[in-house]
DNA sequence: CATAAAATGAGTGGATCCACTCATTGTAAA
DNA sequence: TTTACAATGAGTGGATCCACTCATTTTATG
C-alpha cells in the first residue's frame, strides 16, 4: 500500500528504536542510523522521501546533515525533519531559515510525530500530482529504450534536440536513407506509429530528462 | 530586481503595517488586508509567492484562509507561513500539520521576519532552477503568441496535444486546407520554420503550461 | 455602409515522415 | 565457421508538413 521510505537519523539508541517503531506500526518503510556520515550515505543509496534528523549527534550535527543533503540533486524533493531537545527559540528558527520543513522537539508524542510525517507526503505529493500524469505516458515507453542500439539511440537524441533527418545524416556522415530506415526501427521498437509520433516521443522523453537527472542524458543510457 | 509578491493578512493596524514596512524595506512587494475574506479574493488575483497570515482574525480564521487557498489551483507553490500569538505546543503543530511552512510566534523581531522568508524563497526557487533553463526558450516566443487568433489558438492547442492535421479538421468540422493554412499562418506569427518546428513549439509550449499553472490550458489565454 | 480582419477553402510544389521490402557489409558471439 | 545482429543503403508509395499564391464568405469595428 505505502511505498514511503524515511530515514531516522539519531544517536539516542532507545528513542530511535522508538520512533523507527512507531512509523512502521503506521505502515511506512523505514531505515536508521545513529550517525550524520552514516545517514548520508544512506541517503544516498536509498533515496528517502523524507529524513527525520536530531540536531544533536556525534560527529557532524544535523544542520550539516541537511546541508550535505540539499546539495545532493537525486534529494531535491526530500522532505527534512528536524529533532531536538533544544527548543529555545533561536535553535527552532535556525532549524527553520535553513529550509527545514518541520521541527519536533522533543519530548513528544507519537501523534505529533506521525502528524508531521503525513503533513510533508501531503505536500510532497500535492506538489507532483502532475507530473506524474507525465510520468506515465513516458514510463509504459521508457524501458522499451533498453531495446535500442547505440546508433539508435545517438538518432532518438538527435531527434530529441530538434535535428531532422536531412541534418542528422549530415551529423552522423551517413546517407538520409539510413537515418530514415533508422526511424523506422526506433517507431518499431517503441510502438509508434503515426506523422509526429517520433518527434513528440522524444521531446516529451527531453522534457522529462531535463526535469530529473542527468544534462545531455539519453546517449549515456547505456553501452550495447 | 525583486519581483517576490508577499501577501500580508492580519487584523491588528499597527502590526500589519509594521510587517508590511519590513518587507518593503528589503525590497519585496507587499499587499495586505485585515480579513480573511479579503485575504483569498486578493490571493486569487495577485497570485503571491508568500502568504504570511495571522491565525487570530475577524470572520475565518487563518486555519481556515490555509485550506481555501490550498484548494486555489493556481496556487499550489505559494509558501504559507502562519503569525500568531499563541505560541501554545498544540497550536503551533496543528498549523504545520496542515501543511504550513512556517510558524512564527508574536512577538518576533524583523531578523525573524525577514529570514523566514527568505528561507522559503530559498526553498522555492531552488525547485525552479533549470524549470528557468526551458522558460528562456520559450519565452521569446511567448509573447507573440498574443498575435493569434482565436481559431489560431484552437489549432495551435490541438496540435500541442498530438493531434495531426487531419484529426483537427475533423475536430472543428473543417476541411484539412483549412488547418495546413492556420498552420502556415501560426508559423509565420511565430518565426518558425522547417519541418517539425510547429509540433516542437506546441509541445515545449505544452510542457511549460503543465508546469505551471492551468488545467487545459491555451484557448483561456484570451478572447480577441 | 465601408473597410479591415478573420475564417474558410483551393491549387501547386517540394521536403519530410512513415511503412513496407530487399540487399550488402561488418562484427560479435555460439 | 556458422549464426545473429547491427549498420548501411536503396526502391516504392502514401500521408503529412511547409510555403507560396489566390479567392470567397463571414464578422467585427469604425
Amino acid at each position: 500500500m505505502n511505498n514511503t521510505l524515511i530515514l531516522v537519523i539519531e544517536d539516542e539508541k532507545a528513542l530511535r528504536e522508538n520512533i523507527s517503531e512507531i512509523i512502521a506500526h503506521y505502515g511506512f518503510r523505514v531505515i536508521s542510523t545513529s550517525t550524520g556520515e552514516e545517514g548520508i550515505r544512506m541517503a544516498l543509496e536509498f533515496i528517502p522521501d523524507i529524513i527525520i534528523c536530531d540536531i544533536m549527534l556525534p560527529g557532524i550535527d544535523g544542520f550539516e546533515v541537511f546541508t550535505r543533503v540539499k546539495q545532493i540533486p537525486q534529494l531535491p524533493a526530500t522532505a527534512f525533519i528536524f529533532l531536538t531537545a533544544k527548543s529555545t527559540r533561536s535553535d527552532t528558527r535556525m532549524g527553520m531559515n535553513m529550509g527545514a520543513d518541520d521541527y519536533l522537539t522533543k519530548p513528544f508524542t507519537k501523534e505529533e510525530l506521525i502528524n508531521s510525517i503525513r503533513a510533508r507526503l501531503e505536500k510532497l505529493s500535492k506538489k507532483s500530482k502532475h507530473q506524474l500524469e507525465k510520468d506515465e505516458l513516458i514510463e509504459a515507453t521508457l524501458e522499451k529504450l533498453t531495446s535500442l542500439t547505440k546508433t539508435e539511440r545517438k538518432v532518438l537524441n538527435a531527434i530529441s534536440e530538434g535535428y531532422t533527418t536531412p541534418q542528422i545524416a549530415q551529423k552522423l556522415f551517413v546517407s538520409k536513407k539510413t537515418i530514415e530506415n533508422h526511424r523506422v526501427n526506433i517507431s518499431r521498437k517503441l510502438n509508434l506509429s503515426g506523422p509526429n509520433s517520433l518527434i513528440s516521443f522524444a521531446l516529451r522523453l527531453r522534457m522529462q530528462h531535463l526535469d530529473n537527472d542527468s544534462p545531455d542524458s539519453l546517449t549515456s543510457t547505456a553501452s550495447n
